[in-house]
DNA sequence: GTGATTATTTATCAATTGTTAAAGGATGCC
DNA sequence: GGCATCCTTTAACAATTGATAAATAATCAC
Protein backbone atom coordinates (compact mmCIF):
# COMPACT_ATOMS: atom_id res chain seq x y z
CA UNK A 1 0.00 0.00 0.00
CA UNK A 2 3.02 2.57 -0.51
CA UNK A 3 1.73 4.07 -3.28
CA UNK A 4 -1.40 4.60 -1.39
CA UNK A 5 0.33 6.55 1.74
CA UNK A 6 2.66 8.23 -1.10
CA UNK A 7 -0.60 9.74 -3.33
CA UNK A 8 -1.64 10.62 0.88
CA UNK A 9 1.40 12.49 1.51
CA UNK A 10 1.36 15.13 -1.59
CA UNK A 11 -1.88 16.29 0.27
CA UNK A 12 -1.01 16.05 3.77
CA UNK A 13 1.74 14.27 6.18
CA UNK A 14 0.53 11.51 8.45
CA UNK A 15 2.61 10.64 11.76
CA UNK A 16 2.60 6.86 11.81
CA UNK A 17 -0.30 6.38 14.17
CA UNK A 18 -2.46 7.83 11.57
CA UNK A 19 -1.31 5.88 8.72
CA UNK A 20 -1.10 2.62 10.47
CA UNK A 21 -5.48 3.64 11.47
CA UNK A 22 -6.01 4.29 7.69
CA UNK A 23 -3.93 0.51 6.41
CA UNK A 24 -6.55 -0.87 8.67
CA UNK A 25 -9.47 -0.30 7.12
CA UNK A 26 -8.30 -0.41 3.38
CA UNK A 27 -7.58 -3.57 1.44
CA UNK A 28 -6.34 -4.22 -1.64
CA UNK A 29 -8.20 -5.59 -4.49
CA UNK A 30 -7.90 -7.16 -7.95
CA UNK A 31 -10.38 -6.57 -10.51
CA UNK A 32 -10.89 -7.70 -13.86
CA UNK A 33 -11.80 -5.79 -16.86
CA UNK A 34 -15.66 -5.10 -17.06
CA UNK A 35 -16.09 -5.85 -13.37
CA UNK A 36 -18.75 -4.05 -11.70
CA UNK A 37 -17.06 -2.76 -8.54
CA UNK A 38 -20.00 -1.29 -6.95
CA UNK A 39 -23.90 -2.12 -8.84
CA UNK A 40 -26.35 1.17 -9.35
CA UNK A 41 -28.64 1.32 -5.90
CA UNK A 42 -26.22 1.12 -2.94
CA UNK A 43 -25.34 4.00 -0.81
CA UNK A 44 -21.76 4.37 -1.13
CA UNK A 45 -19.50 3.29 1.98
CA UNK A 46 -16.31 2.72 0.16
CA UNK A 47 -13.49 5.26 -1.13
CA UNK A 48 -11.64 3.34 -4.20
CA UNK A 49 -7.69 4.08 -4.62
CA UNK A 50 -6.50 2.95 -8.37
CA UNK A 51 -3.65 2.14 -8.25
CA UNK A 52 -3.39 -0.10 -11.37
CA UNK A 53 -5.40 0.21 -13.93
CA UNK A 54 -9.20 2.48 -14.98
CA UNK A 55 -12.36 2.56 -13.70
CA UNK A 56 -15.34 4.87 -14.39
CA UNK A 57 -18.29 5.84 -12.56
CA UNK A 58 -21.66 5.14 -14.87
CA UNK A 59 -25.59 5.47 -14.95
CA UNK A 60 -28.21 5.08 -16.81
CA UNK A 61 -30.16 8.04 -18.75
CA UNK A 62 -33.42 6.68 -20.67
CA UNK A 63 -31.86 3.00 -21.09
CA UNK A 64 -28.46 4.70 -22.65
CA UNK A 65 -25.21 4.12 -20.46
CA UNK A 66 -23.48 7.34 -19.41
CA UNK A 67 -19.99 7.39 -18.02
CA UNK A 68 -19.86 10.47 -15.65
CA UNK A 69 -15.97 10.25 -15.02
CA UNK A 70 -13.37 7.91 -15.06
CA UNK A 71 -10.24 7.39 -12.69
CA UNK A 72 -6.39 5.73 -13.58
CA UNK A 73 -3.52 5.19 -11.56
CA UNK A 74 -3.09 7.25 -8.38
CA UNK A 75 -6.39 8.96 -8.63
CA UNK A 76 -9.53 8.27 -5.93
CA UNK A 77 -13.05 7.56 -7.22
CA UNK A 78 -16.20 7.52 -5.22
CA UNK A 79 -19.50 8.73 -6.16
CA UNK A 80 -19.44 11.72 -3.49
CA UNK A 81 -23.47 12.61 -4.32
CA UNK A 82 -24.04 9.19 -2.29
CA UNK A 83 -20.75 9.18 -0.23
CA UNK A 84 -21.61 12.94 1.47
CA UNK A 85 -25.68 12.51 1.97
CA UNK A 86 -25.56 8.72 2.64
CA UNK A 87 -28.38 8.24 0.28
CA UNK A 88 -28.58 5.80 -2.88
CA UNK A 89 -26.60 6.03 -5.86
CA UNK A 90 -28.23 5.80 -9.08
CA UNK A 91 -24.80 5.43 -10.37
CA UNK A 92 -22.27 2.34 -10.34
CA UNK A 93 -18.83 1.49 -10.38
CA UNK A 94 -16.99 -0.17 -13.46
CA UNK A 95 -13.48 -1.42 -14.32
CA UNK A 96 -12.17 -0.88 -17.51
CA UNK A 97 -8.91 -2.06 -17.43
CA UNK A 98 -7.69 -4.91 -15.40
CA UNK A 99 -6.86 -3.10 -11.81
CA UNK A 100 -5.65 -3.05 -8.77
CA UNK A 101 -7.75 -1.62 -6.09
CA UNK A 102 -7.40 0.04 -2.11
CA UNK A 103 -10.76 0.01 -0.94
CA UNK A 104 -11.36 2.44 2.32
CA UNK A 105 -14.05 2.03 4.62
CA UNK A 106 -15.74 5.07 4.63
CA UNK A 107 -18.07 4.76 7.53
CA UNK A 108 -14.84 3.77 9.25
CA UNK A 109 -13.38 6.55 8.06
CA UNK A 110 -15.38 9.29 8.80
CA UNK A 111 -14.95 7.49 12.54
CA UNK A 112 -11.31 8.04 12.67
CA UNK A 113 -11.98 11.87 11.62
CA UNK A 114 -12.80 12.68 15.47
CA UNK A 115 -9.78 11.32 16.60
CA UNK A 116 -7.19 11.87 13.95
CA UNK A 117 -7.18 15.62 13.26
CA UNK A 118 -4.85 15.27 10.19
CA UNK A 119 -6.85 12.35 8.53
CA UNK A 120 -9.96 14.45 8.33
CA UNK A 121 -7.78 17.32 7.12
CA UNK A 122 -6.03 15.03 4.43
CA UNK A 123 -9.53 13.91 2.78
CA UNK A 124 -10.41 17.42 3.36
CA UNK A 125 -8.10 18.61 0.94
CA UNK A 126 -8.66 15.09 -1.14
CA UNK A 127 -12.06 16.38 -1.99
CA UNK A 128 -11.13 19.99 -2.09
CA UNK A 129 -9.32 18.63 -5.63
CA UNK A 130 -11.99 16.48 -6.64
CA UNK A 131 -13.98 19.51 -6.41
CA UNK A 132 -11.96 22.10 -8.32
CA UNK A 133 -11.29 19.36 -10.83
CA UNK A 134 -15.61 18.82 -10.94
CA UNK A 135 -15.87 22.77 -11.35
CA UNK A 136 -13.36 22.85 -14.56
CA UNK A 137 -14.77 20.12 -15.84
CA UNK A 138 -18.24 21.81 -15.65
CA UNK A 139 -16.75 25.20 -17.19
CA UNK A 140 -15.70 22.88 -20.03
CA UNK A 141 -19.21 21.35 -20.60
CA UNK A 142 -21.17 24.49 -20.18
CA UNK A 143 -19.61 26.50 -23.09
CA UNK A 144 -17.06 24.59 -25.33
CA UNK A 145 -18.40 22.78 -28.74
CA UNK A 146 -17.86 18.72 -28.41
CA UNK A 147 -15.03 19.60 -30.64
CA UNK A 148 -13.19 21.41 -28.34
CA UNK A 149 -13.84 18.94 -25.77
CA UNK A 150 -12.95 16.20 -27.43
CA UNK A 151 -8.87 18.33 -28.14
CA UNK A 152 -9.23 19.42 -24.74
CA UNK A 153 -9.51 15.70 -23.53
CA UNK A 154 -6.68 14.26 -25.49
CA UNK A 155 -4.74 16.91 -24.02
CA UNK A 156 -5.59 16.29 -20.61
CA UNK A 157 -5.76 12.24 -20.89
CA UNK A 158 -3.56 11.41 -23.98
CA UNK A 159 -3.68 8.13 -22.77
CA UNK A 160 -7.56 8.02 -22.50
CA UNK A 161 -7.60 6.96 -26.13
CA UNK A 162 -5.22 3.62 -26.13
CA UNK A 163 -7.00 2.53 -23.13
CA UNK A 164 -10.54 3.91 -22.84
CA UNK A 165 -13.07 2.42 -25.48
CA UNK A 166 -14.64 5.21 -27.44
CA UNK A 167 -17.98 4.69 -26.59
CA UNK A 168 -17.12 5.62 -23.48
CA UNK A 169 -15.96 8.51 -24.24
CA UNK A 170 -18.35 9.65 -26.24
CA UNK A 171 -20.69 9.94 -23.50
CA UNK A 172 -17.91 11.33 -21.22
CA UNK A 173 -18.12 13.93 -23.32
CA UNK A 174 -21.79 14.38 -23.32
CA UNK A 175 -22.38 13.30 -26.95
CA UNK A 176 -23.11 10.16 -29.34
CA UNK A 177 -20.93 7.37 -30.28
CA UNK A 178 -21.81 8.62 -33.85
CA UNK A 179 -21.25 12.24 -33.05
CA UNK A 180 -17.80 11.28 -32.18
CA UNK A 181 -16.83 9.10 -34.54
CA UNK A 182 -17.45 12.06 -37.14
CA UNK A 183 -15.74 14.41 -34.98
CA UNK A 184 -12.52 12.34 -34.83
CA UNK A 185 -12.87 11.80 -38.88
CA UNK A 186 -13.11 15.93 -39.31
CA UNK A 187 -10.16 16.37 -37.23
CA UNK A 188 -8.25 14.15 -39.18
CA UNK B 1 -25.06 38.03 11.74
CA UNK B 2 -26.84 35.63 13.40
CA UNK B 3 -28.34 34.46 10.35
CA UNK B 4 -25.21 33.52 9.15
CA UNK B 5 -24.57 31.33 12.61
CA UNK B 6 -28.16 29.75 12.34
CA UNK B 7 -26.72 28.78 8.06
CA UNK B 8 -23.39 27.23 10.03
CA UNK B 9 -25.70 25.50 13.06
CA UNK B 10 -27.29 23.59 10.12
CA UNK B 11 -24.14 21.87 9.45
CA UNK B 12 -22.24 21.83 12.26
CA UNK B 13 -22.78 22.65 16.22
CA UNK B 14 -20.03 25.49 17.06
CA UNK B 15 -19.14 26.31 20.37
CA UNK B 16 -19.12 29.91 22.13
CA UNK B 17 -15.23 30.36 21.52
CA UNK B 18 -15.28 29.58 17.62
CA UNK B 19 -18.36 31.53 16.93
CA UNK B 20 -16.40 34.48 18.45
CA UNK B 21 -13.36 33.50 16.73
CA UNK B 22 -15.36 33.34 13.08
CA UNK B 23 -17.19 36.44 13.88
CA UNK B 24 -13.93 38.33 14.15
CA UNK B 25 -12.78 37.23 10.70
CA UNK B 26 -16.26 38.20 9.26
CA UNK B 27 -17.64 41.53 8.10
CA UNK B 28 -21.20 42.88 6.65
CA UNK B 29 -21.20 44.45 3.42
CA UNK B 30 -23.86 46.21 1.49
CA UNK B 31 -23.90 46.16 -2.33
CA UNK B 32 -25.97 47.64 -4.79
CA UNK B 33 -27.27 46.20 -8.02
CA UNK B 34 -24.35 45.65 -10.86
CA UNK B 35 -21.53 46.15 -8.07
CA UNK B 36 -18.53 44.26 -9.25
CA UNK B 37 -17.64 42.28 -5.30
CA UNK B 38 -14.43 40.88 -6.83
CA UNK B 39 -13.30 41.55 -10.17
CA UNK B 40 -11.58 38.74 -12.39
CA UNK B 41 -7.26 38.18 -12.22
CA UNK B 42 -7.48 38.66 -8.18
CA UNK B 43 -7.00 35.50 -6.05
CA UNK B 44 -9.31 34.69 -4.39
CA UNK B 45 -9.05 35.22 -0.72
CA UNK B 46 -12.81 36.06 0.83
CA UNK B 47 -15.54 33.52 1.38
CA UNK B 48 -18.61 35.53 1.07
CA UNK B 49 -22.40 34.20 2.47
CA UNK B 50 -25.27 35.82 0.95
CA UNK B 51 -27.91 37.30 3.48
CA UNK B 52 -29.97 39.24 1.60
CA UNK B 53 -29.88 39.79 -2.82
CA UNK B 54 -28.48 37.50 -5.34
CA UNK B 55 -25.00 37.20 -6.34
CA UNK B 56 -23.16 35.56 -9.78
CA UNK B 57 -19.74 34.22 -10.66
CA UNK B 58 -19.07 35.12 -14.17
CA UNK B 59 -16.04 35.27 -16.41
CA UNK B 60 -15.73 35.77 -20.12
CA UNK B 61 -15.21 33.34 -22.77
CA UNK B 62 -14.39 34.85 -26.56
CA UNK B 63 -15.52 38.12 -25.26
CA UNK B 64 -19.07 36.83 -24.55
CA UNK B 65 -19.95 37.21 -20.52
CA UNK B 66 -20.50 34.31 -19.01
CA UNK B 67 -22.87 33.05 -15.44
CA UNK B 68 -21.77 29.94 -14.01
CA UNK B 69 -23.38 30.14 -10.77
CA UNK B 70 -26.08 32.33 -8.81
CA UNK B 71 -26.11 32.40 -5.21
CA UNK B 72 -29.46 33.61 -3.65
CA UNK B 73 -29.96 34.42 0.25
CA UNK B 74 -28.68 31.77 2.40
CA UNK B 75 -25.84 30.41 0.22
CA UNK B 76 -21.84 30.21 -0.16
CA UNK B 77 -20.49 32.10 -2.80
CA UNK B 78 -16.46 32.00 -3.61
CA UNK B 79 -14.41 30.91 -6.75
CA UNK B 80 -13.47 27.54 -5.43
CA UNK B 81 -11.22 27.04 -8.22
CA UNK B 82 -9.13 29.77 -6.64
CA UNK B 83 -9.85 29.54 -3.30
CA UNK B 84 -8.54 25.97 -2.69
CA UNK B 85 -5.24 26.25 -5.12
CA UNK B 86 -4.41 30.26 -4.23
CA UNK B 87 -4.00 30.59 -8.10
CA UNK B 88 -5.44 34.28 -9.87
CA UNK B 89 -8.85 33.12 -10.54
CA UNK B 90 -10.33 34.26 -14.26
CA UNK B 91 -13.85 34.74 -12.95
CA UNK B 92 -15.47 37.35 -10.52
CA UNK B 93 -18.17 37.95 -8.81
CA UNK B 94 -20.98 40.56 -9.37
CA UNK B 95 -24.01 41.54 -7.74
CA UNK B 96 -27.72 40.85 -9.28
CA UNK B 97 -29.90 42.08 -6.86
CA UNK B 98 -29.05 44.74 -4.07
CA UNK B 99 -27.24 42.28 -1.70
CA UNK B 100 -26.42 42.39 2.29
CA UNK B 101 -23.15 39.71 2.33
CA UNK B 102 -21.15 38.26 4.67
CA UNK B 103 -17.30 38.65 4.04
CA UNK B 104 -15.20 35.58 5.96
CA UNK B 105 -11.67 36.22 5.46
CA UNK B 106 -10.29 32.80 3.92
CA UNK B 107 -6.78 33.23 4.92
CA UNK B 108 -7.75 33.80 8.39
CA UNK B 109 -10.12 30.93 8.35
CA UNK B 110 -7.85 28.87 7.24
CA UNK B 111 -5.55 29.47 9.87
CA UNK B 112 -8.28 28.95 12.41
CA UNK B 113 -8.25 25.42 11.18
CA UNK B 114 -5.50 24.37 13.16
CA UNK B 115 -6.66 25.45 16.85
CA UNK B 116 -10.35 24.75 16.39
CA UNK B 117 -11.11 21.75 14.61
CA UNK B 118 -14.78 22.54 14.64
CA UNK B 119 -14.48 25.17 12.16
CA UNK B 120 -12.60 22.93 9.67
CA UNK B 121 -15.06 20.75 10.13
CA UNK B 122 -18.02 23.07 9.59
CA UNK B 123 -16.47 24.25 6.11
CA UNK B 124 -15.67 20.92 5.23
CA UNK B 125 -18.65 19.63 5.48
CA UNK B 126 -20.05 23.22 3.45
CA UNK B 127 -18.23 22.30 1.03
CA UNK B 128 -18.71 18.91 0.45
CA UNK B 129 -22.19 20.08 0.22
CA UNK B 130 -21.27 23.02 -2.58
CA UNK B 131 -18.70 19.78 -4.52
CA UNK B 132 -22.41 17.34 -4.21
CA UNK B 133 -24.45 20.29 -5.92
CA UNK B 134 -21.76 20.65 -8.62
CA UNK B 135 -21.94 17.21 -9.44
CA UNK B 136 -25.48 17.19 -9.72
CA UNK B 137 -25.10 19.82 -12.13
CA UNK B 138 -22.50 18.58 -14.49
CA UNK B 139 -24.89 15.42 -14.99
CA UNK B 140 -27.71 18.03 -16.01
CA UNK B 141 -25.39 19.61 -18.23
CA UNK B 142 -23.94 16.26 -19.87
CA UNK B 143 -26.73 14.82 -20.69
CA UNK B 144 -30.21 16.75 -20.59
CA UNK B 145 -31.18 18.81 -23.82
CA UNK B 146 -31.47 22.94 -23.35
CA UNK B 147 -35.12 22.81 -22.69
CA UNK B 148 -35.03 20.22 -19.90
CA UNK B 149 -32.29 21.98 -18.04
CA UNK B 150 -34.51 25.43 -18.49
CA UNK B 151 -37.63 23.16 -17.37
CA UNK B 152 -35.45 21.85 -14.56
CA UNK B 153 -33.91 25.39 -13.43
CA UNK B 154 -38.25 26.56 -13.13
CA UNK B 155 -38.46 23.76 -10.36
CA UNK B 156 -34.83 24.06 -8.23
CA UNK B 157 -35.24 27.86 -8.54
CA UNK B 158 -38.66 29.28 -8.88
CA UNK B 159 -37.84 32.95 -8.37
CA UNK B 160 -34.94 33.01 -10.60
CA UNK B 161 -37.45 34.28 -13.43
CA UNK B 162 -38.46 37.07 -11.12
CA UNK B 163 -34.87 37.86 -9.85
CA UNK B 164 -32.50 37.35 -13.33
CA UNK B 165 -32.18 39.09 -16.01
CA UNK B 166 -32.66 36.02 -18.89
CA UNK B 167 -29.34 36.71 -20.11
CA UNK B 168 -27.52 35.29 -16.93
CA UNK B 169 -29.70 32.53 -16.82
CA UNK B 170 -29.19 31.40 -20.71
CA UNK B 171 -25.57 31.09 -20.35
CA UNK B 172 -25.69 29.33 -16.86
CA UNK B 173 -27.62 26.68 -19.04
CA UNK B 174 -25.04 26.72 -21.55
CA UNK B 175 -26.78 27.96 -24.50
CA UNK B 176 -27.46 31.69 -26.11
CA UNK B 177 -30.04 34.03 -24.93
CA UNK B 178 -31.90 33.79 -28.46
CA UNK B 179 -31.75 30.05 -28.15
CA UNK B 180 -33.25 30.34 -24.96
CA UNK B 181 -35.81 32.77 -25.23
CA UNK B 182 -37.28 30.40 -28.54
CA UNK B 183 -37.38 27.81 -26.08
CA UNK B 184 -39.44 29.83 -23.33
CA UNK B 185 -41.97 30.41 -26.84
CA UNK B 186 -42.19 26.90 -27.73
CA UNK B 187 -43.00 25.85 -24.01
CA UNK B 188 -45.93 28.38 -23.58
C1' DG C 1 -8.45 -20.21 -36.57
C1' DT C 2 -13.56 -19.53 -37.01
C1' DG C 3 -17.76 -17.73 -35.91
C1' DA C 4 -20.17 -14.72 -32.92
C1' DT C 5 -20.23 -10.67 -30.56
C1' DT C 6 -18.96 -6.06 -29.80
C1' DA C 7 -16.97 -1.63 -31.23
C1' DT C 8 -16.39 1.87 -34.63
C1' DT C 9 -17.28 4.24 -38.81
C1' DT C 10 -20.08 6.00 -42.52
C1' DA C 11 -24.27 7.74 -44.59
C1' DT C 12 -28.75 9.98 -44.57
C1' DC C 13 -32.15 12.69 -42.66
C1' DA C 14 -34.25 15.20 -38.61
C1' DA C 15 -34.00 18.07 -34.64
C1' DT C 16 -31.63 21.28 -31.94
C1' DT C 17 -28.86 25.09 -31.24
C1' DG C 18 -25.96 29.00 -32.98
C1' DT C 19 -25.47 33.39 -35.69
C1' DT C 20 -26.89 37.60 -37.34
C1' DA C 21 -30.01 41.21 -37.82
C1' DA C 22 -34.01 43.72 -36.78
C1' DA C 23 -38.10 44.90 -34.09
C1' DG C 24 -40.55 45.58 -29.73
C1' DG C 25 -40.50 46.32 -24.70
C1' DA C 26 -38.76 47.79 -20.57
C1' DT C 27 -35.91 50.69 -17.76
C1' DG C 28 -33.30 54.50 -16.24
C1' DC C 29 -31.45 59.18 -16.63
C1' DC C 30 -32.02 64.04 -17.24
C1' DG D 1 -42.14 63.04 -20.12
C1' DG D 2 -38.94 61.92 -23.51
C1' DC D 3 -34.72 60.07 -25.13
C1' DA D 4 -31.26 56.74 -24.86
C1' DT D 5 -29.88 52.44 -23.42
C1' DC D 6 -30.46 47.87 -22.34
C1' DC D 7 -33.24 43.58 -22.45
C1' DT D 8 -36.04 40.27 -24.84
C1' DT D 9 -38.27 38.39 -28.72
C1' DT D 10 -38.76 37.10 -33.50
C1' DA D 11 -37.17 35.68 -38.03
C1' DA D 12 -34.18 33.51 -41.47
C1' DC D 13 -30.48 30.79 -42.38
C1' DA D 14 -26.22 28.04 -41.04
C1' DA D 15 -23.84 24.78 -38.28
C1' DT D 16 -23.84 21.25 -35.01
C1' DT D 17 -25.51 17.26 -33.01
C1' DG D 18 -28.92 13.41 -32.65
C1' DA D 19 -31.31 9.17 -34.52
C1' DT D 20 -31.45 5.28 -37.29
C1' DA D 21 -29.57 1.93 -40.16
C1' DA D 22 -26.02 -0.41 -42.46
C1' DA D 23 -21.17 -1.49 -43.35
C1' DT D 24 -16.64 -2.38 -41.68
C1' DA D 25 -13.29 -3.45 -38.12
C1' DA D 26 -11.82 -5.40 -33.93
C1' DT D 27 -12.22 -8.55 -30.12
C1' DC D 28 -13.52 -12.64 -27.65
C1' DA D 29 -14.89 -17.42 -26.79
C1' DC D 30 -14.52 -21.96 -28.10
Amino acid sequence: MQQLLNYFHTFQILNQDSQTQLLAISHLLHLKKNAILQPIGHTCKTIYFVQKGIARIFYYKDGIDITECFAFENQIIARVESLFTQRPSQKGIQIIENAELVAINATALFALYDQYPGIERLFRKIFEQGYVDTVNRLESLQFHSAEERYVHLLKEMPDVLQRVPLKYIASYLGITQVSLSRIRASIK
